[in-house]
DNA sequence: GCCAGTTGTTCCGATCCTGTAAAAAAAATG
DNA sequence: CATTTTTTTTACAGGATCGGAACAACTGGC
């Protein structure tokens, strides 16, 4: 699940940058080259968090902000502060800013911070695999198909997991049972099989004529997202 | 392919379980009962995560950190930290750190995050193998041929399989029978033969005139790229 | 060109593999 | 501890695949 983020500031280059270091770790970066365009990007895209340079001719940070607070938005945001400054952390926190940076900043840094601000703002927002019209919240353990939630059971969802992490892989029986049932236990072969018709039939569009969860015979399986 | 991964935890016990857990899913596990020797094997071993515990006497996780950070090594680091511990989560990020997990923690949950973190790190992709106009996917068992798949059976791939991991070299039927089927006794069997033919006629741009699958009369066959 | 040995090709019964349901066992639940 | 749910095993039918037989075609040596 890609998410969204906001990048709001007047300077060209390190907007790039901050574009292209978010791109290459897999978010999906908005830039806004001001806090005007910014702000409309905030309710257009409903980004997942939103970094806003505090000093920006027109609206500054902390206007934008305070635009965004007071639409009711609970968006994460975080600031990006020159080193020298006036920083007023109070302040910061008073407009319902989540976190600041001062640069010149590390991209390390920045994107821990990101990471941590996201999973801090929405921990059940966990990651969501989708396939199909199947949608499976691994964290929850909840799937849902056509947005109804359909009900596994444990080995079952332990199995789905197990494909969803590895997607595209010719899988041996073998290797299932010792990944989704463990070494401690050593069911029969078959049981992977019966497990598989159980998901075909529960996420299958055409359980009789498999798409998604495919077997390749005289091997075992292989799940095509 | 196989991965490094470093355990730097003071509690044996525990250490030895995770190191269990990850060769058993295929990791090449090295432990380290504290930080100063952990910090010499991430060195040495040059692992490709690094799993510390937070608490530790003498050295502990946030100095480890700071020492592999501090030596510019970009080596993903995961923390593990004791519930209720304190636990600043930014401290962590900022110091470097990759991901936390809280113990106690499931297998299942440790193994998701490290894959998570490993998957970030650095995207893998199977190996494709190519000649004429044929691609070969062995991780995922797909040929395609012009960019279109070719079904083949499990021997079919076996075999093809088997040729692609010894090029241009002369391949006896014996030798490939011990190879692809594993049979212990030869038995004077056209069984090669008519795989190959399989094969031919499914990738050969001239079926009747073979080019990539040629025979060596009197030997058996080789397979030029 | 002839011949013996080797390979190409096709075909079919035997065998192996999978899908499926249903029974048996185990585990969870109250 | 009885009931329900889930997991595992079993059984079997249908399908896919394989191995080998059979024969045609080819090769290289003479």
């Amino acid at each position: 699940m890609q998410q969204t983020i906001l990048v709001i500031d007047d300077d060209d280059n390190l907007r790039d940058t901050i574009g292209l270091l978010l791109e290459r770790e897999g978010f999906r970066p908005i830039l806004a080259a001001d806090g005007k365009t910014g702000i409309n990007e905030a309710f257009s895209s409903k980004p997942s968090l939103i970094l806003v340079d505090l000093r920006m001719p027109g609206l500054s940070g902390v206007d934008v902000c305070k635009k965004i607070r007071g639409a009711g938005m609970q968006i994460p945001i975080m600031v990006l502060s020159a080193v020298g400054e006036e920083l007023d952390k109070v302040l910061l926190l008073e407009i319902g800013a989540d976190d600041y940076v001062v640069k010149p900043f590390g991209s390390r840094e920045l994107l821990a911070r990101i990471r941590a601000i996201l999973r801090r703002a929405s921990p059940e927002q966990s990651q969501v695999l989708t396939f199909s019209d199947v949608e499976v919240d691994l964290e929850r353990r909840v799937v849902k198909r056509k947005g109804e939630e359909i009900k596994l059971t444990r080995a079952e969802f332990n199995l789905l997991a197990f494909f969803l992490q590895n997607p595209d892989r010719a899988l041996s029986r073998d290797v299932i049972l010792n990944s989704v049932w463990g070494y401690e236990s050593f069911p029969n072969t078959r049981t992977v099989d019966a497990h598989v018709v159980h998901l075909r039939q529960k996420l299958e569009p055409e359980p009789e004529s498999p798409r998604y969860f495919v077997t390749l015979h005289g091997v075992g399986y292989r799940f095509i997202p």
